[in-house]
RNA sequence: GCCGGCAUAGCUCAGUGGUAGAGCAGCUGUUUUGUAAACAGCAGGUCAUUGGUUCGAAUCCGAUUGCCGGCUCCA
């Protein structure tokens, strides 16, 4: 299947019609269990079952077993052999209720009642479902299909419903596509930046430390860092001033905030000395009382502070992912304070900042979603309509004007404001927001942050939080799964290999390896007694960008022999032309 | 937090009720080397923790912790 519309189309059929021959085997396997929902997904596809009467007297559902997925999978093999029909009939409400109360398919009654007209269900073989369609024409038509997984879905994902049992599963119109879809999840776990991670030694999570809180290594340290220090330059370059805060304020100003009441759960509580602190969730407090130190005129508008603020969330534990989502981060934050004439060139300022960041870290794939108010919601959101109409309309002539394709995704908004959220994709395709751009009604008034105007009365600012990275551990997570840990030189933790072919060379590996690091090139000398295609494997595997052989044929003509990662041995070149062409390339970040 | 799976040496993994194993890494020695792994020896483990079953548990059962895949959540 191609890329196309009618194809990609045409894939979600084909996946959807997989999970109703999967449900019709499961069903024939365990006449007990209800069917949920069997949608098809980003790629593939998957079925809810509620398996609770298919062990009766057990306390707990059934679950399936990997022999079950076998067992799932043959009797699916025979549906397909028989070529069954796929039969679409259009029926009456009150005819679908009749037969899915005789199916005891509590689930598809729930779906039931909410649907009106245009109630179709498909049947094939003896197996009928519930199903707007449309699906290819019969069973035969699934030439390859896998079962990939079992996991727990609540119903409707709720999590106050029942639990059912979702199996996965992908189909495709030959093997070879099979093969190719299989191939290419086994190539991403290569990908995976928490492998990748322990490989190159650039971070830990420690188990005695505690879930969810990074140590970086000193070579991630080095990544870390110097994206910090590009992460500054670039902000101090477009007027935003440095601050920086403490990890822990009294509990009564997250009290006045109203973060006290609504981010409890996320939220760490500390006696200190008699007082009661809260660990920071979030640095805009601090920066508001900054802003608050003195009456602002609207000339000193927009001020934007910015600070890397490491921050402390709980997050449950079964949310936890390497670096993507953890319990402590450095937010690369900010706030701007402005006037409402100033809102479009602040926002369209920091979307080209986004943009940049973006850019400069070549990411490629990346989706930007307008989150707005859930519809027609109308308690538990701070502002008024008008607010949320303006703030809308404002953000989408930002995103319009920089032609941005974006997604409108009505309930994503936070409550206190709608947002622009850049989304992040790791190696499997998993998306995590990064960069976020959001408007707040809430605290300019808990806090009445204002400034005085030309007509001499002071004025609510506007005020706008925003991360241009997301979280230095999220991005830095979906850096290393972007490069596959083979970072541009720039960032790499270390630059330069060199390697001797023998000790005696050591003199002038050590002359050369001098002279890099006095041009700030972060060099490793490899000057042991092993063979020189040990020393080669070593620094490929740690995908050291450039190695330089040193042997006597170097020493003598005052040269360096240059392997390039990715293209091998480039041939001898005079130092100073190498340091040059170094230098050339970290400067402009290639 | 919920559902399921997993946890053995620094790393990657074997070991299905009867004395804890391999490769790599580490240390010591030998080798002095020309573009992705030289050779030998040594050392390294309360089998995550904990309670139970058993004459006997890495192995079977329970609890806890952590990790993995989902779900939910995510200012």
């Amino acid at each position: 299947m191609g890329k196309g519309k009618n194809e990609v189309f045409g894939k979600k059929i084909y996946w959807h019609s997989t999970a109703h021959i999967m449900a019709q085997a499961v069903k024939e396997l365990f006449p007990d269990v209800k069917l949920g929902i069997g949608p098809a997904i980003e790629s593939g596809f998957y079925y809810d079952f509620d398996c609770q009467e298919v062990t009766p007297d057990s306390t707990t559902a059934y679950t399936f077993t990997p022999e079950d997925l076998e067992k799932i999978e043959k009797r699916m093999r025979e549906i397909i052999k028989k070529d069954y029909k796929f039969v679409r009939k259009e029926i009456k409400k009150s005819e679908a209720i009749s037969l899915f109360k005789k199916l005891k398919e509590d689930y598809k009654l729930e779906l039931l009642n909410e649907l009106n007209k245009g109630i179709t269900i498909y049947s094939c073989d003896n197996f009928i479902d519930l199903c707007e369609g449309p699906h290819i024409p019969s069973t035969g038509r699934i030439k390859a299909f896998k079962l990939l997984k079992v996991a727990g879905a609540y119903w409707r994902g709720n999590e106050k419903n029942p639990m059912l049992q979702r199996i996965y599963g992908v189909s495709y119109p030959s093997q070879r596509e099979l093969d190719e879809h299989l191939k290419k999840l086994e190539e991403a776990k290569e990908r995976d930046h928490r492998k990748i991670g322990k490989e190159l030694d650039l971070f830990n999570i420690f188990e005695e430390a505690g879930p969810g809180l990074v140590c970086w290594t000193p070579k991630g340290t080095i990544i870390k860092e110097i994206i910090e220090a590009f992460w500054k330059e670039e902000h101090l370059k477009r007027g935003y001033q440095l601050i920086s805060s403490p990890h822990i304020a009294k509990t009564d100003l997250w009290k006045t905030s109203g973060h006290y009441e609504y981010h409890y759960e996320g939220m760490a509580e500390l006696k200190f000395g008699n007082e009661n602190y809260v660990l920071k969730p979030m640095n805009c407090l601090f920066h508001i009382l900054t802003y608050k130190t003195r009456i602002r005129s609207y000339k000193e508008l927009p001020i934007r502070y910015a600070e890397l603020g490491t921050v402390y969330r709980y997050e449950r534990s079964g949310v936890l992912h390497g670096l993507m989502r953890v319990r402590g981060f450095t937010q690369d934050d900010a706030h701007i304070f402005c006037r409402e004439d100033q809102m479009v060139d602040e926002l369209t300022g920091v979307l080209e900042l986004a943009q940049y960041m973006i850019k400069t870290f070549k990411f490629t794939g990346y989706q930007v979603d307008l989150s707005v108010r859930e519809p027609g919601a109308r308690g538990g959101y701070a502002g008024s309509d008008e607010d949320w109409e303006k703030a809308e309309e404002t953000l989408v002539q930002v995103l319009e004007a920089k032609k941005l394709d974006y997604k409108r995704v009505e309930g994503e908004a936070v409550f206190y404001g709608p947002k622009i959220d850049i989304k992040l994709f790791d190696a499997i395709g998993r998306a995590w927001q990064g960069p976020t751009i959001q408007l707040d009604f809430n605290l300019p008034q808990r806090f009445n942050i204002t400034y005085i105007g030309k007509d001499n009365k002071p004025h609510q600012v506007f005020l706008i939080h925003r991360t241009v990275l997301g979280a230095m551990e999220r991005f830095i997570g979906c850096l290393i799964e972007h490069y596959k840990g083979a970072f541009p030189i720039w960032l790499s933790p270390v630059q330069v290999a060199v390697a001797t072919i023998s000790q005696d060379l050591e003199d002038y590996a050590n002359e050369v390896t001098e002279k890099l690091k006095s041009h700030d090139i972060r060099v490793q000398l490899l000057s042991g007694a092993e063979k020189i295609g040990f020393k080669i494997r070593e620094a490929s595997l740690m995908k050291i960008p450039y190695i330089l052989i040193i042997g006597k044929r170097e020493k003598i003509a005052k040269n360096v022999s240059i392997r390039e990662r990715g293209k091998g041995d480039i041939g001898s070149f005079k130092l100073d032309t190498f340091i040059n062409l170094l230098t050339k390339r970290i400067r402009n970040k290639d």
